[in-house]
DNA sequence: ATCCTTTAGATTGTATCCAATCACTCGAAA
DNA sequence: TTTCGAGTGATTGGATACAATCTAAAGGAT
């Protein structure tokens, strides 16, 4: 990414960043609660610039407030993954088909690389970081201004509870994932929009229904 | 739309649904200025819940935040007008497929009222009014969580535009548009899901395309 | 004349203090 | 025992004061 925009980044902005970052990594949990002294003390700063950052967070789906109540980690039912899987199956393959035509040699270089890495990912945290950065990398091409963030959002809050699925999911769940990320690369290669897009509707698709099936299974 | 979340509202909050109505009225144009001092002395408040306000606002994508410099209207260039129709015209149709099965006969009764007053309208102005209101109220009955709102903030941002752009058109598109929306009010009546939603998909691309060569033609 | 640097004014960002609100405990009454 | 209500401590919301930063204008050098 090339970013350029923001030279003078506020602290707010800063550690709107740095919760991000602890967030996605798990550092804490869905419906965890965020108390704003807490956080003042942790990053050295009034509450001012926290109040900030919880907001720009909140836009960003990863934290939920409540006026007067406070701040919490933002946390999904499954109806609520279900429909950001939905959204995602309409959403994503129109990011790509933008994303596509302005994919430069050197990142389609990079996408293999990870796709290797992918492909051979051993363990389940593995996989999801990987599968992470491959799926937002064939997005890279895009020049959004609103798509993007849609996406990221979506990509941001299900974080946790892709983590959590994906332990459920059968063997066999990862091979067909195997098999449509290689097919996605080579309908990438061959800048063939309507089939990248096809492929990875299916792929969400797939996903969303074996989740479905699976949690259905536990009850 | 039943809300009842909300009880005790800060006045953060107070002082972004009235901007909010303010800008989709019209009232501040796309690029102009929103000084925090001016704000505050306006509501009557400090300028603490004014940062939080237009925070909400950015959220909202009606607002556009650049550290150290300011807040401006939101002021979106043709490609990303054109950006939000693509958008739309992949996740409405999600949100309609969500909405139809839980649309009371009240709702559709009250579908055809607005159908008549669009019909028959005879301003543009008129128009953009009883458009947005008839295609709301289709995805009323829509559940959701993050779906709404994506919509929600996609008709707002696009509002003052929208008015803009509707002076160009031709007759004829006003004509296309009564037909997909009586064909698309007897989908929904059937509670066709594929046929409203391939309807629908077809209505909001038109447009786009319409848009398109209408302001080529202009340069 | 143009470009760069400096400087003053305006505006945003942060810290701190006080007020408003919430949540939970404790106690009393049914 | 349960339920309702008052009171208290903790936490968020807002006001004010100060610091940091940007913007634009003025002045000097090339």
């Amino acid at each position: 990414m090339v970013l350029v925009s923001d030279e003078n980044i506020a602290t707010s902005q800063a550690i709107a960043g740095e919760l991000k970052e602890s967030i996605l990594a798990g550092k804490y949990k869905p419906g965890a609660r965020l108390v704003q002294d807490e956080l003042a003390e942790e990053f050295r700063a009034s509450r001012s610039p926290i109040r900030e950052a919880l907001r720009m967070l909140e836009a960003d789906g990863l934290v939920t407030i409540k006026s007067h109540s406070g701040a919490w980690i933002t946390e999904l039912d499954f109806a609520e993954f279900e429909e950001l899987y939905q959204i995602r199956e309409r959403v994503e393959p129109l990011m790509l088909r933008l994303s596509i035509p302005h994919l430069t040699t050197k990142l389609i270089k990079e996408l293999e690389v990870i796709l290797e890495k992918l492909n051979t990912a051993t363990t389940v945290e593995q996989f999801l970081k990987y599968d992470r950065e491959f799926h937002l990398l064939t997005y890279e091409g895009a020049i959004t201004s609103y798509l993007g963030e849609i996406v990221q959002r979506m990509w941001n809050t299900t974080q946790p509870y892709r983590r959590r699925y994906s332990q459920i999911l059968e063997r066999e769940h990862f091979t067909s994932a195997h098999l449509e990320h290689t097919l996605l690369m080579n309908a990438i290669k061959r800048a063939d929009l309507d089939d990248a897009e096809r492929i990875l509707f299916g792929h969400i698709r797939r996903t969303r229904l074996e989740l479905q099936d699976q949690t259905e299974k536990e009850g």
